[in-house]
DNA sequence: CAGTAAACGAGACGGTACGTCGTGTCTTCTG
DNA sequence: CAGAAGACACGACGTACCGTCTCGTTTACTG
């Protein structure tokens, strides 16, 4: 019998006593792509390992839980997304809003925050992952929409954080209702309620 | 909150060819206890067999999803909660969200409803479940809120499903962030915005 | 929706306190047709139920177990095998024991037995049933065979019953291995140890 | 009989990506202890992992098959059992059959087999585990015994595997209807049939 | 330049839960 | 009162992941 000599994934060895960047790389690109395949219901570590040709232990010691990987590719894919400065509220809002569902659906990140916010719900661990670490920190841009906005007088300072929180909402339950189809007016409508204009 | 009757060593025969009602109030007796205790993560079909002291297919049976569990929870409980009618949308809006909060946080409803937004990330037919069969429904009296205040004029009518997504999206993202702690002032605030009044 | 008119089985109603024929029918057919299609890996009360249309408790009350069953139906097919009178023991045995093969491989009664047998092994009544139900009755055309010879001088009066015994044990390990297709030289060489004829 | 030495509350962790023999031990002892304990009627995969403190997937990772695991049971065992070589065919056959229907009757290795034979007439898998893995190899020392007969002349070398046969099914016989109590004149006289003595 | 330290793949481990199947018992309703 | 129907508690099935652990190997950094 032949034998076949396989050796596609190429082994990655240790490359001493720091990360391999190639793993990491890796197990990113693992999870990239079985997100954007199918979804968060086919996501698991040990497919990702799998995938990536890594071991469970190499993925758990740099991304301690399953959210923390998650948040890693939500936050490699979000640097292709930016927020637009048009000079006015309820633009900018449709426009990233617009922008925003796009990305979700083009790519691992909307699956990436279902999971994320999925995981909340199950582990407490998760749930602190959400809070302080996604919500905390990817909200800033849109934070800044709104603050810009104040700035201009469109809104008033003290109004920044409720709005926002109102944003969020409404991302969320489309995304999380799989309903983040392009649909512009509604957009539309949604943000002049958020904005608060006539 | 009610102290439920345990009569666990009785064995449940059937009762010929029909369901037996004493299985299903053991049944949802169990999913509540364990969702108001554990919340979502102690959640499961297996768990809810033993202390129900029935047969898992005996749960599969009559509740063929997760889903299908969680909503019947959260069906049964939210009999509890009624919609106020005062006459004004902003009042009629925080009273009656400050009532869900209270409602979501004292029993096991909360954590249903967590676990129904959790599931429906991973399956397909708890997406369907939440989407036909929890939000199609379960938003009436929100919406009837809303259709009174177009009735008197307060907001105009083709905007009523519009104000309610942001409702919704409001109370899922607090929800979902382990944030329903009672807090008037906010909630106040967040339907003003809502009900688009100055 | 139009209501489809599905009575195809026929209801078989209860024909007053005593045993309906036609039942009793339907389950022996449809047991039968399960062996022989499938074997006894398909074999279940369950499955027999539901192609005879019958109500288990109805095969409960008739055929205790699942053995009960199995015997049922070896004897009915039985009836088509009849033991040789040839005058000589070997050529008794040989005819008997290829026919018996050919019984065996051609209807339900070959996975019959594979059952009975297998049953044994796990419940104790299963075990009563095969040595007393089945062992003790089904052998008697074999053992007047050996009685024949023994009448003639073939063989001891004595040693009927260890004769017996080596001729089922033969055909059960060929049997419960799978190996009963046709080989009339092998049963013939077999038979004429059996027979101790030199 | 000897005692099984019980760890059950100290947690066997991996060894590394390799079996491990401590595991493997605890499930054959717990296999072992079940079917000696209550037959094959007791026996499952479940209940074994419960006994070994093992988990269900770890058995089924190194044994696939319920026959599996029976095999490697009465394989261990076997080693305890030697074949005679006493220079005459029926004494050879006689002291081994007795000696095999001790070690059958006096630990796991009878129902082993047991369970082997029943398990094959339901599965496909199990009827070639049968055949192929058993069958096939642990004949080899009556295989032996009957081919030294041979080769002195008592019986004719073409007669050495319909001989064995009939030893498999008489003694398949007797263990399957639960008749393997002592019985050495039965025995012997069986065995001069079966060696052809006069 | 040897020795140490850490990351790597691999994969086994004890678990928990999954959803399905069959068992034998039970009860009601129909004829 | 037999029979169909089918619910019921039970428990086993075989599979999927979980998160932890230990291995043996492979570097790169140290003293």
């Amino acid at each position: 019998m032949a034998t076949v000599t396989e050796t596609p994934p190429r082994r990655r060895a240790s490359i001493g006593s720091r990360r391999n960047p190639e793993t990491e790389a890796a197990v990113m690109a693992a999870a990239r792509g079985l997100l954007a395949e199918q979804g968060y219901g086919g996501f698991s570590i040990e497919e990702v390992a799998r995938r990536a040709g890594a071991g469970k232990p190499t993925i758990y010691r740099w991304w301690p839980s399953k959210s923390d990987l998650l948040i890693a590719v939500y936050d490699a894919e979000a640097a292709a997304l930016r927020a637009p400065d048009l000079g006015e509220l309820v633009r900018d809002l449709s426009r990233h809003t617009i922008d925003l569902w796009r990305f979700w659906r083009s790519g691992p990140a909307g699956a990436a925050l279902c999971g994320l916010i999925a995981d909340a719900q199950g582990s407490g661990t998760g749930l602190e992952a959400l809070r302080e670490r996604f919500l905390a920190e990817r909200l800033a841009p849109v934070r800044a929409i709104f603050a810009r906005a104040a700035g201009r007088g469109e809104i008033k300072p003290a109004e920044v954080e409720d709005r926002l929180a109102l944003w969020v909402g409404f991302n969320w339950v489309r995304l999380l209702s799989g309903r983040i189809e392009d649909d512009a007016p509604l957009i539309r409508r949604t943000m002049k309620v958020i904005a608060g204009s006539t």
